[in-house]
DNA sequence: AAGTGAGGCAACCGCGGACTA
DNA sequence: GTAGTCCGCGGTTGCCTCACT
């Protein structure tokens, strides 16, 4: 029937930080009497907390049980397997982590699982490939739409560490492009600003549609991934070459801004009569560091969208 | 050295279920 | 059947630390 009256209007027990001398009270009668009824327990051991916060700090804190510490990459595989059956029931998922608390997995998750996955292309709400458009142009760097902004001036003011995030962003694209396998998605511009004119958007849709071929193996590297939909695995599995395989399955990118709507062809073929086998093969030649045969499609793609870790190999790829 | 913003984490808030009188 | 109380849970807040400018 909802929370205790006395909890919420009684504003002379203490809130906030406890203290040294706040814990060991609470230790000492948890000791003595053990937890029992929490309403009462604040008495017993002389405090004024409400048991609410008594529980709270016991659980979550003082509990010798409690593992401290950051949590290992067993327990994130855990984490980020046990989310994709429960969601958010951390209490469910903190039963299966032996000493670590359910606060303390949803803090973890929430700082550092549900960043991580976003930037790896997974949706943390459904463990499933991010298919959003606008929430992957989200992800990419805001320093990509400034240059994104001014495309010529960005082609001639490349920098080394800035081929690798235009790498990124170019792959990204393609991605995008070959996960576009049905009706057009529509991209919400509004991050690109009120200054950009009619002309100035046509550059730049030139610019986002790629004038160098794809020559390079990352869309098959990618389709070894488990968590692909299916669909971009049987392409991939199929000899047709890429651009035969954009042109089948972009038919077009629609991008809508104010009235205007845009479309983009399909990837320019530069490398004719590459086929997917072909590529395969260089595929095999990047190398991953610290993967192993029992890495995952999290951490492949995690390295690949890794700012730092996959530096080279971004690099590497766009060359 | 000081100011500032972002990230991490402990603690709080408020809801709903279970239990009881 | 109803109302009061307690407990547990998920969401949110606010403080602290640290990196960056």
């Amino acid at each position: 029937m909802g929370r205790s009256p006395s909890s919420i209007t009684d504003n002379r027990l203490k809130k906030g930080p406890w203290t040294l001398e706040e814990d060991k009270k609470l230790i000492d009668c948890i000791h003595k009497h053990g937890t029992g009824s929490w309403q009462l327990l604040p008495k017993k051991a002389d405090l004024n907390r409400c048991g609410k916060s008594c529980r709270l700090r016991w659980t979550n804190y003082l509990r010798p049980d409690i593992k401290r510490g950051s949590f290992s990459p067993d327990e994130e595989q855990t984490i980020i397997h046990l989310h994709s059956f429960h969601g958010n029931k951390w209490s469910t998922i903190a039963s299966h982590l032996p000493g670590r608390t359910d606060n303390e997995i949803k803090n973890f998750w929430n700082t550092n699982l549900r960043k991580k996955l976003l930037r790896s292309g997974i949706d943390p709400n459904t463990h499933q490939p991010i298919t959003d458009v606008n929430l992957l142009l989200n992800l990419l760097p805001t320093s990509s739409f400034t240059n994104l902004m001014d495309p010529w001036k960005y082609a001639f003011k490349l920098q080394a560490d800035q081929v690798t995030e235009f790498a990124k962003n170019r792959v990204l694209q393609n991605i995008l492009r070959v996960l576009s396998t049905s009706p057009l998605p529509i991209i919400d511009t509004n991050f690109l600003g009120e200054s950009l004119n009619s002309s100035q958007y046509g550059e730049l849709i030139n610019w986002i549609n790629p004038l160098q071929p794809l020559s390079n193996p990352v869309l098959p590297h990618i389709a070894n991934i488990e968590a692909v939909p299916e669909e971009l695995t049987t392409i991939f599995n199929s000899n047709e070459t890429i651009p035969e395989i954009l042109d089948h399955q972009t038919n077009g990118f629609g991008i809508s801004k104010s009235h205007a709507e845009y479309s983009l062809p399909g990837l320019v073929s530069a490398t004719t009569g590459t086929s997917t086998a072909n590529i395969m093969d260089s595929v095999n030649s990047i190398h991953i560091p610290n993967q192993s045969l029992t890495s995952n499609s999290f951490e492949t793609f995690g390295y690949l969208m890794d700012d730092d870790a996959s530096s080279s190999l971004w690099k590497d790829i766009y060359q």
